[in-house]
RNA sequence: GCCGCUGUAGCUCAGCCAGGUAGAGCGGCUGGCUGUUAACCAGUCGGUCGUAGGUUCGAAUCCUACCGGCGGCGCCA
């Protein structure tokens, strides 16, 4: 059995090959039946003569079919890709009904018929590239001396507000999905001081945008004895390895999405950097009416990102804005220890930052933001016995793909999309 | 949560403003075709016009409610 791939690279050339795979195109002619077989490496061109003893069940396959096929390979300029098949042997494994996506098609459309549209060329190279990304994810903390830790998706209290958990029936409790692993990532920094993991979170955001789902992947780093600056040089090397890594094993996948991957090597450390106080003045020049202490908008971190050919990091927000949890400068006690990482068109990609680290000081906050200090004793316990300064930050990896790629929908980052109107396939 | 757009054949859409017998292309099927490139040519099949009410002699078209989908804002990664 020979991946077509490995038959488009020339290797099998006047030779007689098995392939398998499923009917992508079909066309017939009175003598002559032209079939395209794909696998998973790649789609080839294959001929079937009508005095070949394949011809009638070459005649009976129809689009998506799955088959084995036996033929010679000739090189043949009229062949898509250059090489083609001359079919001998043809065996239908699964004949396919009629295939519901054929030339006309709504995002809608694809979206409902969306365990088809895997199949076709677009979602199997952004999955393909996906795949890279998460692998260089592993392979930059890895390399750093991060270990990997597994949190849990069932938890008893909000990470943040609460109001965007979803909740669940656990027995006779009511329990909550996980919207960040930090909380629990904080705890495993005691022993192993440098973790990540790379998990989904769960967020009931009514969100109808095209950077929203409901079910995200989600990379999570937290490192003892670190704070802010540190974190931001870590986002940097991270986003900058994937990028690069991306640019370079997935070459092919980039120019059949019609990208450059020349754009994606450029992104390296570091990127800008630009203060809260420093955004809000930019965005005054540009005619954009923002008041200092108020969160951005949207629209804000779009005229922000677009300012930069890289990534751009906005950090000391006021800590009004950013979670509990988030530490503020000793010198600056309303400026939080926190930054986000704004790309164009997507927005935030991350959010991090140093973490409070004193017990008193984080049993106020909770107060101030009115939650209860005796839902979360566990997390309070964690600055009684040897506490240490810390930061963390959160990745999105459908909106870091989606950024990547120019995709138009965080929705095409990830195979089964989950938004507030859509979980079905 | 607020706002906007949208729903007509398996798919993509026109028809709706100005009410009068349901249309096209693609796909399917049948036939034709000198090797096609999402082939082409001819024929043919295919629709409770999202659902329920209302107005009207008459509703895909006007009105009301509901349902589905897409997007903007807010919220966030």
């Amino acid at each position: 059995m020979i991946p077509i791939g490995k038959i488009l690279e020339g290797k099998y050339t006047n030779k007689t090959v098995t392939i398998r795979g499923w009917v992508y195109r079909k066309r017939e002619g009175k003598d002559i039946i032209f079939i395209l077989m794909r696998d998973a490496t790649g789609v080839i061109q294959c001929t079937f003569r009508k005095d070949a003893e394949a011809w009638e069940e070459a005649e009976k396959a129809t689009i998506e079919s799955s088959a084995t096929l036996t033929g010679t390979v000739k090189e043949d300029k009229r062949a898509p890709g250059g090489y083609e098949i001359s079919g001998e042997n043809l065996s239908i494994i699964g004949l396919a009904e009629t295939f519901p996506i054929a030339k006309d098609k709504s995002e809608e459309f694809l979206r409902d018929v969306r365990h088809l549209w895997l199949r076709s060329r677009k979602m199997s190279l952004v999955m393909r590239v996906r795949d890279e990304v998460l692998w260089s994810v592993h392979e930059c903390f890895r390399k750093k001396g991060f270990v990997e830790v597994s949190p849990p998706m069932f938890i008893s209290s909000a990470c943040e507000g609460g109001s965007t958990l979803f909740g669940l029936k656990y027995f006779d409790q009511d329990l909550f999905l996980t919207q960040s692993a930090q909380l629990y990532l904080e705890a495993l920094i005691y022993s192993l001081e440098k973790v990540y993991c790379v998990a989904p979170s769960f967020r009931a955001e009514k969100s109808r945008t095209i950077r929203h789902l409901t079910e995200y992947w989600h990379v999570e780093p937290e490192q003892a004895f670190a704070d802010v600056d540190d974190m931001m040089r870590l986002e940097e090397d991270l986003v900058s390895y994937v990028c690069r890594k991306v640019a370079q094993k997935c070459r092919k996948e980039l120019v059949e999405l019609g990208l450059d991957p020349e754009e994606l090597a450029r992104v390296k450390p570091p990127f800008p950097r630009v203060t809260y106080t420093e955004a809000v003045e930019r965005l005054h020049k540009k005619g954009l009416r923002v008041k200092w202490g108020e969160d951005f908008g949207f629209d804000e971190e779009r005229v922000l990102a677009e300012m930069f050919d890289k990534p751009v990091f906005v950090y000391g927000y006021p800590k009004q804005i950013k979670a509990f949890y988030c530490k503020t400068y000793p010198e600056k006690p309303d400026l939080a220890m926190s930054a986000d990482l704004l790309v164009p068109r997507i927005g935030e990609i991350t959010t991090g930052g140093s973490r409070v680290d004193d017990k008193d000081e984080l049993i106020k906050r909770m107060k101030e933001f009115g939650l209860r200090p005796e839902d979360y004793e566990w997390y309070i316990d964690l600055r009684r016995y040897g506490t240490v300064p810390h930061a963390g930050f959160g990745l999105g990896v459908e909106r870091l793909l989606a950024w990547m790629l120019k995709l138009e929908n965080v929705m095409d980052a990830i195979p089964f999309p989950r938004t507030i109107r859509r979980f079905y396939p």
